[in-house]
DNA sequence: CTTATGTTTCGGAGAAGACCGTAACACCGG
DNA sequence: CCGGTGTTACGGTCTTCTCCGAAACATAAG
């Protein structure tokens, strides 16, 4: 078994809330400092500082030094997806108080918003669902593919994917992931990973600092349109 | 965001010894009384009627009354992919006493054993992999499907997958699942349950009292050589 | 009705852990 | 070599939460 004290250690590490907002924090993929995180969470530097050299102990952060910064990012995809199922379950709580007031933040995040590596929020989702339309993919709660049009497709744009068996098969299947802003699912894993890096790189969204959330740029907007026939509200 | 706090909440009640304990017992797949989670997390009563009574108000299990007994079980597949997400990380952690007697108990598990509702150890990897072998299915790390010619197999063995769109489409998606003590995926989701259950009604396995682990039975072990291929060392 | 078993509620004792202030330590740029 | 900034170590306070004993409640059986 997986000794209930690794598995009670691991979650218990994640279930305090500086600890928690860290981890968050972490998912939109980028490493940060330790005083970035510090302010995410809420807490003084040393405090973060603390969590974070316990959360490193544990496997669940990576840290890379350079000059005298220390970057964090989450130590690999298993955390994120831990970290994702974790958020899974907290989204379908009841929410204890229904808030009347929704932030601007939090409009921006339901739009479009980055989940560790890949796309998610309603921009994630009607990806997804446009690819689907064309029959570039399949998509289902348990699994996804591209099929061979949808290979085609995203080779066509320039976006390389990673070619697991030699690449020599036609479709590829690849990751869902559950929009918890939408309660569908999107493209995730490698596949999702190349998708976003490439909007990010052609300049179709740009981060929005301090947040996970993204912006579709104009250039992204007539591009989303004319490849993938998204017009996103 | 899902609001940092209710992602602690829900990671702090995994992150206590005695409730993760309940959890991992939990997921064997059955519904069991407050007493036999007592014993299970080695708390008394009263302490795992408590735990019981959060966990069931935060959505992670579900109650049902049943005379004079309560039983518990996970709320969903959700809470067991979340609790998998955890033991993926807590067993990538490094050991830190390497146990050097392992027990009969752990060597049961290794071999054979529910995981929420599929089946885990060598068992499902082999199985996992003689369907892979023999062109049944594919499977990822991220994805998995059923070709067509396994969802034929499974047919004609008399089991009924679930069938999604209808049904009308020759591949099925399916949901690949990390083995944490073989470090590769098998089988899980809705195929992976109905490959067990059926190895269940059809007593090729049999659940060992008080453990995840699953015995193969002669008969079992004939059928699975018969039809997958399988010699289970 | 009475007894036995399973479960929940209540209250207090005890332990664990988060937090910050202060101070020391590493590294960059000049 | 020397400020300035980012990060880590230490000590003490404080809150939080687990745990069990005792007792009440619910259900089934005799």
């Amino acid at each position: 078994m997986v000794s209930t004290a690794a598995f009670a250690e691991i979650a218990a590490l994640a279930g305090e809330p500086a600890r928690a907002a860290m981890l968050q924090a972490l998912m939109e993929g980028r490493a940060l400092t330790a005083g970035e995180l510090a302010r995410a969470a809420g807490v003084t530097p040393q405090t973060a500082s603390g969590h974070l050299a316990r959360m490193a102990g544990a496997g669940l952060v990576a840290v890379e030094k350079q000059g005298r910064h220390r970057y964090h990012r989450l130590a690999s995809p298993a955390v994120a997806q831990m970290v994702e199922g974790i958020m899974q379950i907290a989204a379908t709580r009841p929410a204890p108080v229904r808030r009347l007031v929704v932030g601007p933040r939090d409009e921006a995040l339901r739009r479009a918003r980055t989940c560790y590596d890949h796309l998610a929020g309603r921009l994630g989702v009607a990806l997804a669902d446009a690819l689907v339309a064309a029959g570039h993919a399949e998509i289902e709660p348990e699994a996804a593919s591209l099929t061979a049009s949808g290979v085609d497709l995203l080779a066509s744009l320039g976006i390389d994917l990673p070619s697991p068996a030699a690449g020599r098969r036609a479709r590829m299947l690849c990751r869902p992931c559950l929009d918890w802003s939408e309660r569908r699912p999107h493209l995730g894993g490698a596949v999702g990973a190349a998708l976003c890096s490439h909007c990010l790189a052609q300049g179709w969204i740009r981060r929005i600092e301090g947040s996970r959330a993204v912006a579709v740029t104009r250039r992204g907007e007539e591009a989303l349109r004319r490849h993938f026939g998204i017009v996103l509200t």
